[in-house]
DNA sequence: CAGCCAATGTTAATCCTGTTAACATTGCGC
DNA sequence: GCGCAATGTTAACAGGATTAACATTGGCTG
């Protein structure tokens, strides 16, 4: 039978739950769905999802993870896109990615850093989710490889970078930049930041 | 009478709630504390909350509101402190008030960039509350002014060590900086981003 | 191929919360 | 001292999370 179709079982019900409460939280802006909203749009009782997900907290971080990789995915895609560019270059791309996905893409990263007072398992399993972090680190293992005048550690360099960027969209986010033009304003601050970051590492 | 005597009329229900909501936010490290709680804890039946505030959401305002002053109130404290220092000594300083807050007082800094879909309103209310940016101004005004080689705006470069703090403390809450020294690691990267920033945009 | 089981749904509670309507008290201004 | 507006109370309603008890069924086993 089709993916969808009525029968008793439903099939793929998990990811179809994920799917539901992505999407509602995408439409409804907010990150408060509730379950039963979830099972009724993806066709099935208000108490079926609890056959795939210990409570809400267990749906919204299948939800998170999601978010997650589609922040990772759109990285990657920069990151091929700019192969060619100057490492500085690249690395104001992802900045710009980074910036980009919090705009677009609000709710899910509101999702993403939302705090639910449990983040001692955060620890583990979102540890890994930035493998879209390690593409910042390639960009600036190459700046720095680029400029030998440094002892700057990678992870130090990139952290430093990937908060700048984090920063920024966060506060934007929170309606605390509307002083600045808003198109241009975020993206602007971002890049001198970022290449003042760069610049004055040097003289460390 | 004392002000929490137990008169039908309490006396001062508004701010009980309010301190309630926030010892409530507090003691279980977590946004979900229900209003007939807060209630409870005040001394009053679950209705009476709604004399004082349109709804949830209004009540968590004002606890956020309370979370604003807090920091800012560490931010004049830590100006003061450092009225001697030198100017970057103070940015820095003012960067590990911002640090140690987040810690210190986690819940209320995750209340503080909590996101309800309605960020709207936040725009007016919210925009006035970082008067502890001022503060920040302030110090890197002077800063500015011993540093005349540079055409860098006040404002511009207050707001990159903001999101610069901002998206070091936000990370660490988020547990994405546990690979770092607990300790001092965030200090340090905020520390060392703070200075290759004021270094690099004499290069711009 | 028939039968049985585990997985997956459904229905019908239960318990909590937010919120409101209707009613009770009482501090204060006239 | 009276009467009103402010401020509490109780009772009730409308969700929503979660679970227990029961229903279906796809597939594996003999």
């Amino acid at each position: 039978m089709t993916a969808a179709a009525k029968s008793y079982h439903h099939g793929n019900l998990r990811d179809a739950l994920i799917l539901a409460a992505a999407a509602l939280i995408e439409q409804q802006g907010s990150l408060e769905f509730s379950i039963t909203d979830a099972a009724r749009y993806a066709g099935v009782s208000s108490a079926a999802p609890y056959r795939h997900f210990k409570d809400k907290e267990d749906l919204l971080r299948a939800v998170r993870d999601l978010a997650f990789m589609g922040l990772n995915a759109r990285s990657l895609a920069t990151q091929h896109a700019h192969r060619h560019s100057d490492s500085i270059d690249r690395i104001i791309a992802l900045g710009h990615t980074y910036l980009d996905y919090a705009r677009e893409k609000h709710s899910f990263f509101s999702l993403m850093w939302e705090d639910r007072g449990d983040m001692a398992e955060r620890k583990q399993n979102v540890a890994l989710k930035p493998s879209g972090f390690a593409v910042l680190e390639t960009a600036v293992a190459q700046y720095l490889a680029e400029c030998p005048h440094t002892s700057m550690e990678v992870v130090d360099l990139a952290t430093q970078l990937w908060a700048t960027s984090h920063g920024i969209a966060t506060l934007e986010a929170n309606r605390m930049l509307d002083h600045f033009d808003p198109a241009a304003g975020a993206r602007q601050l971002l890049t001198s930041s970022i290449r003042a970051l760069l610049n004055g590492i040097r003289l460390g």
